[in-house]
Order: structure tokens, then sequence, then C-alpha cells
DNA sequence: CTATACTTTCAGTAATTACTAAAAATTCAG
DNA sequence: CTGAATTTTTAGTAATTACTGAAAGTATAG
């Protein structure tokens, strides 16, 4: 199967980009492939599409599927294995800060809990602990804040994203209403 | 110099979650030590702190400050050059935030931006367009949306996010009242 | 069951990235 | 200026990660 110059492009933009997001070239175009592909795909017609070989095509499927952003099906009459990335691009933003939060918040966030538990003898220590609950509480917040957002449904989060900087205005408004309301 | 034990696990940790965010081990390890230093440290110090070649540390300390996440300063009676990590968390945070979307959204959002405007001749291209339009939209409304966000002051940032759910319920509030208001 | 179509694993190799020591460049005190 | 102190660059090496082909494993049609 031969990509248009459309897609192609899209697919090594992807590869590239992959380094910097801490996935693989293969992965990276794995993954664009699939997303603009508007049949499922099996492996044997990515390994074709982007020349690789079929066992680096299996493992970079892998690697997605752990990300959860690709969907497994089958096709009548076939035995083979059909890929998708999901429709809905909200949910795929969503998949995919669920994911990198596991992976790179949460294991942070567990090692900053128990240092900041632990005796500090020295002054030394004293700061390195002050130091390290500012960033604990920082990623927390974040995390926590983010989480809520998260659980929205697509529409109200792209309703609330519109809005743009009349949140903070609605915000500001918040306060006064508050202070007002509470004099 | 030899770390404490404290500081030791919190640099090793930096080094390990460093391959996770797409930077390497030493630059995560430099980055951990001078956050956690009270006072600053010069290339010899670092090296020898993290048992790392001199020139390993010159490397690292350039790509940090490539990511604008050291303060170079001088002391008196001193040739040396002194890094430290910036006091303020929540400009950590934004710096980091921002160079993040330098470079590793903005080339996409510019890539998707061309490919959407590119003619599309056949059904293939035009569903493959329409699956771009749909990420370049989200990811500009995530980044629009986060520029302004990011605008804000620390407190108000903090405020904002300590507020939770609330925030949800506030919009939720405005939404009826704007529904209220426009009968 | 068995043969075949298909997928995954694995061990070796290629490619990339990280790291070091030495050389070059820069800075500044005298 | 000169030269010692300091930093950066570079070229080679080490370590890691990516990739392949072959072998093993799995599932299903018949």
């Amino acid at each position: 199967m031969n990509m248009t110059p459309l897609s192609q492009d899209f697919v090594l933009h992807f590869g590239e980009m992959g380094s910097r997001w801490g996935i693989n070239r293969t992965v990276g175009q794995i993954y664009a492939l699939l997303y603009v592909s508007e049949r499922p795909l099996n492996a044997d017609e990515i390994a074709d599409a982007l020349q690789f070989s079929r066992s680096n095509v299996s493992m970079g499927l892998k690697e997605l599927e752990s990300w959860r952003l690709t969907k497994l099906q089958h096709l009548p009459n076939d035995r083979r294995e059909y890929f998708t990335a999901p429709e809905d691009i909200w949910a795929i933003f969503r998949t995919l800060a669920d994911e990198r939060r596991k992976r790179e918040i949460d294991p942070t966030l567990s090692m900053l809990r128990d240092a900041i538990l632990r005796g500090a003898a020295n002054p030394v220590d004293k700061y390195a602990q002050k130091r390290m609950k500012e960033m604990h509480d920082l990623i927390e917040m974040v995390t926590l804040w983010f989480n809520e957002v998260h659980r929205l449904e697509p529409e109200t989060l792209k309703q609330l994203m519109k809005m743009g900087s009349k949140v903070t205005k609605l915000l500001e408004m918040k306060d006064k209403l508050k202070i007002v309301s509470g004099k």
C-alpha cells in the first residue's frame, strides 16, 4: 500500500516528533497512520505502508496498546487483527493525559511524599525537604485539578475552553461576589 | 562533596524519571541537585557530587539552560560560574510548560495547519484532512487556553486550582445564568 | 486433530545517544 | 599582553535503544 503525499508527510512528522514525546519513531508513525486511516489496518498493511519489519510493527502496536491508543477489531471472514485509533479526539487526549500522569507524575509524587515524611536532622535536609514539599504541593494541586477537568464531558470541556479568558473574568467576579456576600 | 541520603534519593529518582520525560539521566540529576541545594553550585562541585565527568556536566548545564531551568551567577572573588534552580516553583512550572509547548506542540500545530490547507483530491486525503483538522483544533484550543491560564499571577492560579470542582459548578451556574438572561 | 494463517518472542545486529578525556577556546588577574 | 584558571568543543568509545529475521507460539478452518 502506498500512502498519499499528504498522509506521508503527516506520518513522517509524527515519527520525528515521537522522539521529543518519549516514544520512538516507529510507534509515532504507526499511530499517525492509524489516525488518518478511515478503515482499520492489519499489521501487514502497516508494515507494508511504513516499510518496517513485521516484528517491529508488532512491538509498536503492543506499545500503543499499553498507552490505550489503539482499538483492536476483527473483520468478517478474516482472521487477522485490525487496528484503528479511537475516533473521539477528546477521548484520545484524555487517555494520553491519563497515561502520562500515571507514568510520569505519580511515581514522583509518591517519592516526594516519602521523602518529606523522613526525619531531617541537619539544615541541608531541612531545606531539601522544604523544596520537595513545594514541588509536591504544586504537582498535587495541578494533578487534582486536572483530574477534575478531566472528568467533564467532552462537550462541557470544549465549551469551557472556548470561553478562554472569560473563565478568568468569571473567577474574579466570583471572588468579588464571595467577598460581598461574606461581609 | 557527598550528598545526604535524602538528596541522594531525590537526585537518583530524577535521573530515572528523566528518561520518561525525554531528558537524559545526567540532566535530570543535575537539575534535581540544583533544585534541593540552598547555595549555588559550580560545575566542579556538580561533577564531584554526581560523579560525572566535567564535560558531561558542562553539556548537561547547557541543556538545562536551553530549557531556561537554571540561573547563572557569580560569587565575589571567584571566577567560576555558579548555578541554581529558580526559586519560585510556579515560575519553574510555567517555564517548563512554555518550553515544552514550543518544542513539542508548536511544530505539530504548524505542520497540521499546512496540511489542512493543501488540496485534497481523493476521499482518502479528504478523510485525513478531516482528522488533522480535529487534531489541530483540539491542540489549538488547549494551547490557547493554557496560555491564558499561564498568564495569571501565581497567586491567582493557586487560588483557582484550590477551588477545584467549584470551577465546574461555577461554570454550570454561569451557563444557566446565561440561558436565563438570554431568554 | 492437523495444517495453515497469523502473531509474538527472542537473540543478534544496527543505529542512536550518552559519556569521557583531551584539546581548544575563553576569561581575567597581574 | 601573558599565563593560569575555567569552560566548551570535539572526536572517539561505551552504553542504550531500535530493529530485523528466524523461530516459537497461538488460534481457527476444515
